[in-house]
DNA sequence: ACATTGACCGGTT
DNA sequence: AAACCGGCCAATG
């Protein structure tokens, strides 16, 4: 049977296994990706239940500060290995590392800022 | 059934 | 930067 928790669970194994090398994703942008964009915490909770048989990279997944996964000492190994920046605090550099899927210029109106 | 917790988020102090 | 708050939802006792 197909709970909406079941199927919230494939999609998201499906993100994550698209990380590219190198850069991580946040919990809130999975949880937008998979249609529920309040939810970032359910897709926490499916995450810490992956299985490591299925080789998910869900060591690129971090909270919306940059924050890496609560009592995973060598998350950040792995990172670092992947050459994902780190910021002076702790975290990862998302402005740097955060995997961008959308990236429009239709946004840019107000963006690079112009001056004489 | 109720209360608490948690690999969260965004906004406000 | 850090702490606090309200919202969200599944898991757990």
């Amino acid at each position: 049977m197909n709970t909406p928790t079941e199927e919230l669970r494939q999609e998201v194994y499906h993100v994550v296994a698209a990380i590219p090398r190198g850069k991580v994703i946040t919990y809130g942008q999975i949880a937008f990706l998979t249609g529920r964009p309040q939810n970032s915490r359910l897709v926490g909770h499916l995450l810490h239940g992956v299985p490591r048989e299925l080789r998910l990279p869900c060591h690129r997944v971090v909270n919306a500060s940059g924050r890496l996964v609560p009592g995973w000492s060598g998350q950040r190994a792995l990172l670092e290995q992947e050459g994902v920046a780190f910021r002076p605090n702790g975290h990862v550099d998302l402005k740097a590392s955060q995997w961008k899927f959308m990236e429009t210029e239709a946004l840019d109106i107000s963006g690079p800022p112009t001056r004489s």
